[in-house]
Formats: C-alpha cells, structure tokens, sequence
RNA sequence: GCCGCGGUGGCGGAAUUGGUAGACGCGCAGGACUCAAAAUCCUGUAUGGGCAACCAUGUGAGGGUUCGAUUCCCUCCCGCGGCACCA
C-alpha cells in the first residue's frame, strides 16, 4: 500500500511552520552557516522541474547542518525584473507589477510544496521600492566613486528586444536572451568600469573554494595578458614624414624582428580619417564597410581574411626597415591599442594574411622579451578581455537610474532621501524603435529639478540590466527589513561570507562575476566586510528532458513540478531528483526512475508500520552504521546520488528483520534531510515525540565500522578465481592458507609454480604462477 | 583552433591514494499471491559458449607500465561545455 502523500506533506508543512525552525537568528552561540541558491527569476511559466535540483541539494546540506548545531541560513527571494515579464504583461495589455506579483504566488507556492526549509522571513523582492531604493543608492555609490560613467560607445543592440545588450549577453553575435540578431549601434549609455577590478577578480579567485572549472571560466573571461606597447614611426604619404606615429600591443615582442607589416583595426583607421588623413577612396570604402560589419560575421570561424594597404609607411624600431601599414578588420578596435605588429613567422593569423596577401614572412632570430623591450622604447603593458559593463536598458521593466540631467551640473545624483525613484506606473511601456527608453514618454515624470540649483532637469530615463539586483541580494538577506540601510554592518559581520553558494554554470562570466565585483567595490567603500562575497561555489547540472534534449515550451517535453508533486509526493521527487545522476552533470528526466523512488519511499512506510522493536541486532548494526557514515560524507562531496542508493542498499538489507529503537531513530535522521516529510511521519509512528528536525546528527560508533570479516577476492595471475572470508587485519599465512585451499584456486594452479604472492590485507591476495 | 570535462550492460549510473567491474534504480523475463487485474513479494538479467558447475571475452580504439589497470603513461577516435582573429 502506497501512503498518503498529499495528506502527511501538508501536515509536516504545517508543523514546520508553526514550530518557526526554519528561522535563522542573527547571532548567538552556535556557529553560523550561510547557504545560497541562486534565488529565482519569477517567470509566468512556473518552476521549472530543473529548479528544485539545486534547491533540495542544498536543502539536505542545510538540513544537515542544523542537527550538526549550526545557526544556518537558507533564504528565498525573486529576481523579479526583467524582460520576460515585460514581453509577456505588454502581450497581455497588462502591468508588469500585477504580473509580477502573481508570478511569485505561484512560485511561492510550488516551492513551499516541496518542503525546503527556506526562512521565508526574509524574502525578498528585487522590484520591491523597498529593495531598490539600496539598488539605486549602491548604484550612486559606482557613480560617485567616479565608476559609472556615460559614454557614446557601439554596443550590442537587440533587434527584437530593441535593448542594448552587455558583451557578456551576446552569443556567437545573437542575443542570449531571445537567440535573435544583433548589431551594433552608437548609443550613449551608462557603463561601469569593472575593469578596473579586472586584476583582483582574477587573483582573489586563489583564495576562494569554486569548483576548478568555474575558476577556469572566470579567468579565461578576465582574459589577462602581459605584452608590452611598442611605438613605430609612420610616414604618411603627402605628409612630413615622421609626423605621426602608431602604437601597437604585442605578447611577443622578442619577435619584433620578424614584424614585416602593421595592422591597424577599421576602428584605428576610421580615428585616422575624423583627423583628416588624406587617404584614398578604396580605404576609405574599406573602413565603412567594415565598420558596418556585423560582429558575428566578422569574427566568425573560417571567415576570409580582408584587408586594404593603407600606402602608410612604418618604421620597424628595431631594425629601422620600412614596412606597410594595413588595415583589417581580423584586428579589433577594442583591444590593445586596435593595432598590431605582424610577425607572419610566428603567428598564425598574421601568416593567414600574409599569404592571402603576399606579405613577406622573415624568420628572423628571437631576441630576450625584456631586452626587446628595452631596444625599441617599448612599455610593458598588460591587457585584459574584459570589458566595462553596459549598465543601460532601453526598456521599462528595471530599476531606473536615479540620476538627473541639469545644463549647469550635468549629471547630478539623486540625494538619498529621494530614493527610491520609483518605477513610474503607466498604460504604455512598449519598447521604442528608436532606441530610446519608454520612460523617455512620461514627461510628467522626466521633467524634474536639480538637486543642486533646484533649476529644471530632466531625469535619466534608462533603467537598470536586471543583473543589478541580483548583485547584492544574499547581503539584503541578512537584514531583509532594515529601512536604515541595506543591511545592518552588525548582522554582515556576523554572516558573511557566503558559505555554501550553489547555481548554474551558466552563470559563471555573469551573475557570478558582477556579483564578486559589486561586493568587492563595496567592500572597498567600507559598507561590507569581506572582499569576496562566496567562500565557495559549486554548480549543477540541468535537467534534460528524457529524450536528452533540454526541456523547451516550444518542444512541449517538459514536466510539470505540480503534477509530480500532486501524484507522487515531494519526498519522491525530491529523492529522485537527487538520486538521477551526479549532481554537476546534466540528466535526462525519468518518470519511470521517479516512480521507483518513490516505490522504495513506501517500502520504507512499510518497513516502519510493520517494525516491532528488538532489544539487539547485532547483525545489521555494522551496516547501520556504515550507512549513516556513508550517507554522511556523500552529502559533504555533493554526491547525493549514491547516498540515496545507500538507502536502497540499506532497506535491502535489513528487510525481512526488525532493528532496534535506536537503529531506526539514527535512520530517520539522516533519512530526514532527504524525504522530511516521511521522516517525520515515521518518527510518530514509532511512537516518538517532536520533530526529527531537532534531533541531533547521529554519531557513529567507529567499532561498528570496522568489519571483522569481509568477502576478499582471490586472484591466479591476476585473475579473478575465487572469494574467501577473512578478517581484513589477517596474516599473510592464515590468507594464504585459506586462499590455497579453495578448489578453484587449486585448479588454476595445479602443475605450475607459485612464483609470488601479492597480499594486500583486506583488498586482494594475488598468485602469481607460471 | 585553444581551455575544461567525459566515453562503463537495453537505459540512468556505481566503483579511481591501482585490488573480485557493473552497486543502486529503471526496463525486461520467469514465478508466487489473485477468478482476474493492480499492488506487493521472490528469482534471473554484460557478451559468447556449455545453456548446470564452469570457460573465454569485456569499461571508445591501439600500445605501455604493473603481480594486478575503468583507474597511471603515450598515440588516436568520438561526444559535451566554455572561449574564440584578444595579437
């Protein structure tokens, strides 16, 4: 008989709820515990069935963490601004604050259904005035620090989403969001300059506990390398030779003797023509075109190289040759300096063009990098990919920035006793063609005064990307309802860092990193206490459909949360969820594998309605404790997967005998953190009291661990023939003995010579014969 | 192209300071219970042969080290993720 899910999961919810012991305290004597999920963005689609899988993986460390006695916090909130939202309420003519709204109910209550022991005291709301009022004033902090800036810069624009987008939301030139495609377009927009934390980002990562590869992501990203600047005197046709020169940046400037041609990006060249190069239409032609380009083709693989000699001379400093100067759009404008030297011989991009081309390729001998350097003047210089972050959005559904526009003062910050600006409410927020924000409509609400000579202003009418607020969310956590400050600095000192940080690789050159960012420059202003915001980091894996594939709306291949939870229960799915495979890979989704885990659930309920107590069982109390022990350090390596097989292995075992009180309250324990709802309905029926939630961790006896007997395998030249019980601390004689008296091991060595023995006490005894 | 990860039954996957490969679950087959079905329980289930005791083969391919290799080394093939003309 299957039990009531549906009956006993709302009765343990109820009592969680109502005992409260899911709330964190700010302080006290037990240690602190700070675990995070990446909280999630509220879309009118509902959870995904990907989404519990990180939430319950942490839920049983969390859970886990408070019967070991830690103060542990495990917080919920949304990321609640963004552009579904708004897509979806202009579809439905409606306001993306209703929208909103409903969206988190539904979310709320799909996730309360699973029971996870989130404190829901701190929720928090991205897109509540009360959590970005501290957005906008963190915000004003960048740009008082002089990091936020305004500038006039090609950026990626969306052609559907009509939004400019940050590089880091461009993918092989589409946008991430909507896979549509992108161009670019000058547009003045509001940056911060990330990358003036490029090096401490990349260094403090040695300091950190991330999983390798997250490490790997965030450096390659950084992109740091060390070259130098090199200058190089130009002669211009039509113009004063040596007049003007060109810098380039180089890794390799001990290769600068084999330099047989410059390169200058379109970018470099479009400069050269503001500043009246006399050049000739065919370069001219050349750098429009290119400068027209669209990113994607542009840099796609396999693209042939172009290219158009300029008729510009340079001096190669180090041997004083002449050679020319091209430009070609395979050089970005916005990297370096935009220019290049041309070393053919020892590049393979350069030997591309070169033979393309028909540019000379020299081998010439390498000389020392620093004494390279030295010889031509040069500058060491170190480079970063990274680039500053587009803080601009076109669009309604954000924060908006709260600054103002005064002829006299430019651009002004609102006075924090101003903040929040609020989010105007509105009938029309439709993105516009033009590039300009809907805001930019709502007069009323643009036409203001300067703060600093009451004159008029208008107010900026950008609104903030949606990675603001989930810059900074896990410090809001700590002191979700202060309207003082984003946080008390008492309860950030008590809990940061971040001790356990779990979400989704895709993250990893975004969200992770602006957030590392943001909490650094913080940490610089003195408003938080630590440098890094994450002690550790780990990822998961997504949740495919079954078929392999990723779950997709269009496909219709995904599964509904609701369902599986109304049919099979939230232990079933939580345990299986865990159970399907290695928690950083993705997995294919089984409705078959659920239902078994589910099965092996009832098999429990089985076991503990028909348990009658025992006064010993020495038989099964090696395997309950190996169990306990086993399932324990599992959770600590995030493999939850076989810690669930423990269990499978352990009812197995023990079925068709009872255990005792002991035995079986040490069970539901550790089972606790997996299936809450069945533990706890198990420990009623034994006839125990409260709640497993307060019990402690149980400890294992480490005599009980050791076996006094095991199965060893025997081997005959390294093959496996036979299997003996032995104690594991045995002698190589009584081993041998034994060994030697099995048939099948004297089978296999009858009529040949034992050459060697190869015992290794509990593992294997190998024969070697001939 | 570069960086990272991986390749194990019909399927998801276990097992690595080198030590009986295939735990656990799914699926499948047979049986018990039942008038029957569902549920549950039991048995079997890498492959080939004997079709039972057993023998041989077997962790992407090929070499190597070792008493012993899924695990370490070399060469190669395939898949996935990230970056991608970053000089």
């Amino acid at each position: 008989m299957a039990y009531n899910h549906q009956e006993i999961e709302k009765k343990w919810q109820d009592r969680w709820e109502q005992a409260g012991i899911f709330h964190a305290k700010d302080g006290g004597e037990k240690q602190k515990f700070y675990c995070l999920i990446e909280f999630p963005y509220p879309s009118n689609a509902g959870l995904h069935i990907g989404h519990p899988r990180s939430y319950t993986a942490l839920d049983v460390i969390a859970r886990k963490r408070r019967h070991q006695g830690y103060n542990v916090l495990y917080p919920i909130g949304w990321d609640a601004f963004g552009l579904p939202t708004e897509n979806y309420a202009i579809k439905m003519r409606r306001k993306p604050q209703d929208v909103t709204t409903e969206n988190i109910a539904t979310f709320k209550r799909q996730l309360r259904s699973l029971g996870l022991s989130f404190d829901w005291s701190r929720e928090v709301n991205t897109t509540d005035p009360n959590y970005y009022k501290w957005t906008q004033w963190m915000f004003l902090e960048f740009f008082k620090a002089g990091l936020a800036y305004k500038t006039s810069q090609p950026i990626n624009w969306c052609l559907s989403c009509k939004i400019g987008l940050a590089n880091e939301e461009v993918v092989n030139g589409k946008c991430e969001r909507c896979g549509g495609p992108t161009e670019k377009r000058d547009k003045e927009q509001w940056m911060i300059a990330i990358t003036k934390y490029a090096e401490r980002l990349l260094a403090d990562l040695d300091g950190v506990h991330y999983l390798e590869k997250i490490k790997t992501q965030q450096r390659n990203w950084i992109g740091k390398s060390e070259g130098a600047e090199i200058d190089f005197v130009l002669n211009v046709p039509g113009q004063e030779p040596g007049k003007h020169n060109v810098t380039v940046f180089t890794t390799r400037p001990d290769t600068i003797f084999g330099a047989t041609f410059l390169v200058v990006s379109p970018e470099v060249g479009k400069k050269w023509l503001d500043v009246g190069w006399n050049a000739s239409e065919s370069v001219r032609e050349y750098v429009e075109t290119s400068l027209k380009r669209e990113e994607m083709d542009r840099t796609a693989e396999g693209t042939e190289k172009t290219g158009i000699d300029t008729g510009v001379v340079a001096i190669n400093p180090a041997n004083g040759k002449e050679i020319p100067v091209w430009i070609a759009d395979y050089v970005l404008g916005n990297y370096g300096t935009g220019s290049i030297m041309a070393v053919p011989q020892h590049d393979e991009r350069d030997r591309d063009f070169a033979q393309t081309f028909g540019l000379p390729i020299v081998d010439e001998p390498l000389v020392p990098f620093d004494e390279a350097v030295e010889k031509v003047a040069g500058r060491k210089k170190t480079n970063y990919k990274l680039r500053d972050w587009v803080f601009s959005r076109q669009r309604y559904w954000g924060e908006p920035i709260p600054l103002v526009w005064c002829e006299k003062h430019q651009w002004v910050a609102v006075p924090d006793e101003q903040l929040p600006v609020v989010l105007p409410e509105v009938e029309r927020y439709e993105p516009t063609d033009t590039g300009e924000s809907p805001l930019a409509a709502i007069t009323d609400w643009v036409n203001t005064t300067c703060p600093t000579c009451g004159g008029p202003a208008k107010r900026e009418t950008d609104t903030m990307p949606n990675w603001a607020g989930s810059s900074w969310y896990f410090l809001r956590y700590i002191d979700a309802h202060n309207d003082q400050a984003f946080a008390s600095q008492d309860k950030l000192t008590y809990w940061m860092p971040v001790d356990l940080y779990n979400g989704g690789n895709e993250h990893t050159t975004l969200h992770l990193l602006y957030s590392r960012f943001w909490n650094k420059f913080l940490f610089d202003q003195g408003h938080v206490p630590t440098s890094e915001p994450y002690a550790r980091r780990h990822s998961h894996g997504l949740v495919m459909a079954s078929d392999g594939t990723k779950m997709s709306k269009s496909k219709g291949n995904g599964v509904n949360p609701d369902e599986i939870v109304s049919e099979y229960g939230a232990d079933a799915l939580r345990m299986y969820i865990l159970f399907m495979g290695p928690f950083e890979e993705p997995v294919p989704w089984s409705l078959n594998g659920l239902i078994g885990v589910r099965r092996f659930l009832d098999k429990i309920e089985r076991y503990v309605s028909e348990w009658i107590e025992v006064q010993t069982n020495n038989e099964v109390a090696g395997t309950v404790e190996r169990t306990l022990k086993k399932v324990s350090d599992d959770i600590e390596s995030f493999k939850f997967n076989t810690a669930v097989s423990t269990f499978m292995t352990l009812f197995n075992e023990i079925a068709g005998q009872s255990v005792t009180r002991e035995q079986i309250k040490k069970i539901l324990v550790v089972l606790g953190p997996f299936a809450p709802h069945l533990a706890n309905e198990c420990w009623e029926k034994i006839g125990e009291k409260g709640l497993v939630e307060e019990q402690p961790w149980p400890e294992f006896d480490a005599r009980l661990l050791v076996q006094d007997e095991i199965e060893m395998g025997v081997q005959v030249n390294g093959k496996a023939r036979a299997a003996i019980r032995i104690s594991p601390t045995a002698d190589e004689v009584t081993a041998k003995q034994l060994a030697l008296a099995e048939e099948k091991v004297q089978k296999h060595i009858e009529g040949k010579e034992i050459v060697k023995i190869v015992y290794v006490p509990g593992r294997i005894l190998n024969i070697v014969v001939k």
